[in-house]
DNA sequence: GAAACTGTGTGACCTACATCACAATTGAAA
DNA sequence: TTTCAATTGTGATGTAGGTCACACAGTTTC
């Protein structure tokens, strides 16, 4: 499937443009490869775009002073992901964005997106329901944080994105769930 | 200050509306004050509103199995308080609010947000951000989980919040840290 | 004023998870 | 095929914070 087709597919689950409508959209959208393992989006880095994932996976990271990891998010195809609180803000990155695998990604820019929001209600109201998704969603997260132990919080992971335990590292899974990488290890052995 | 003038002022941070606007935009909010102690929303409602804080202060919170809470958000005058997951997604309630304090709140429902949505563009621009806001801050909030001990936490919410430390008991500054009161006891005699 | 309730402090003990150390496995590169 | 690095498993030990128990305020109610 072309690029264009799945932002157009994603995009009409909220909101629905006419063919001329989508063309203007789609037209603020750099196509981009990485490779993996590239970083994205570095700490301290100017940002001003997000990225919306075509193939591949991604994900967005902060690196504490003890420089221990801890993933914010993983992207997959049909997801967004950026350093959002700088993108919002206009402030220096503090959260990473690198390729776990190769992946394609269509770019926007913050200035694009503020005009597309601008020109055009409906594109206005699809930003503002992916924000809406989101934040439901990082809330139950922070719940299931305060909530649950490690085992829970990890049996939810793999139930949610199964897909995640064959392409992602052991390791990478131990810092979204906030555990150490022997901590996982030993719960998923028992 | 009245709470046209409230809701005014806060809503003109982010956008700018003529008088007209304005009124026809407040006329869809509902005046309501609440009791201290006093239930807004309880598990398993039919959650159809959402309030902006005029005076008082609210509490959302989760209960567990355990009868354990956890506090999702503390809100104070000209914030925004519901079960968003249940307001946006139809769900009943699996969160509650109710009052710390006696409040005064303008109510609006989930129908005239969106009404107000798509009669004004400068609305759904509104609310874009008020939402882009919040998931920037719940963000930063489960970054703070994964990576801070509860000390750290404490000291954080007290120097973003000072207010609170008098006002809300400390039972409620240990749902909302995720600890036990027993452990935030000892943090701040120590 | 006694009684009853809500909020808070403090000690003793327990548990989930971290950290450190090193072994074992996998996989890419040469 | 050998080599080297990255990833994972596993034991021993440390610690933040939980749980239970009870004491001691303030504050509301009769």
């Amino acid at each position: 499937m072309q690029p264009k087709e799945i932002l157009k597919e994603h995009v009409s689950k909220t909101i629905t443009l006419t063919d001329e409508q989508f063309d203007y959209f789609f037209s603020h959208f750099t196509y981009k490869t990485f490779k993996k393992g590239q970083t994205m989006i570095g700490e301290g880095d100017k940002v001003d775009c997000e990225y919306f994932v075509l193939s591949g996976y991604l994900k967005s990271f902060f690196i504490n002073d003890d420089m221990k990891m801890f993933i914010l998010q993983f992207a997959m195809p049909t997801w967004w992901a950026s350093d959002y609180n700088a993108l919002y803000s206009g402030e220096r990155a503090t959260v990473n964005v690198d390729c776990i695998t190769d992946a394609e990604v269509l770019c926007l820019t913050s200035k694009d997106r503020e005009k597309l929001c601008r020109e055009i209600h409906e594109g206005e109201h699809f930003f503002r329901w992916r924000t809406n998704k989101g934040y439901v969603a990082t809330q139950k997260r922070l719940l299931s944080f305060m909530n649950n132990d490690a085992k829970h919080r990890y049996e939810e992971l793999l139930a949610q994105y199964p897909t995640l335990y064959n392409i992602v590292p052991k390791q990478l899974i131990a810092s979204y769930l906030g555990v150490s990488r022997e901590t996982l290890s030993r719960l998923y052995h028992s």
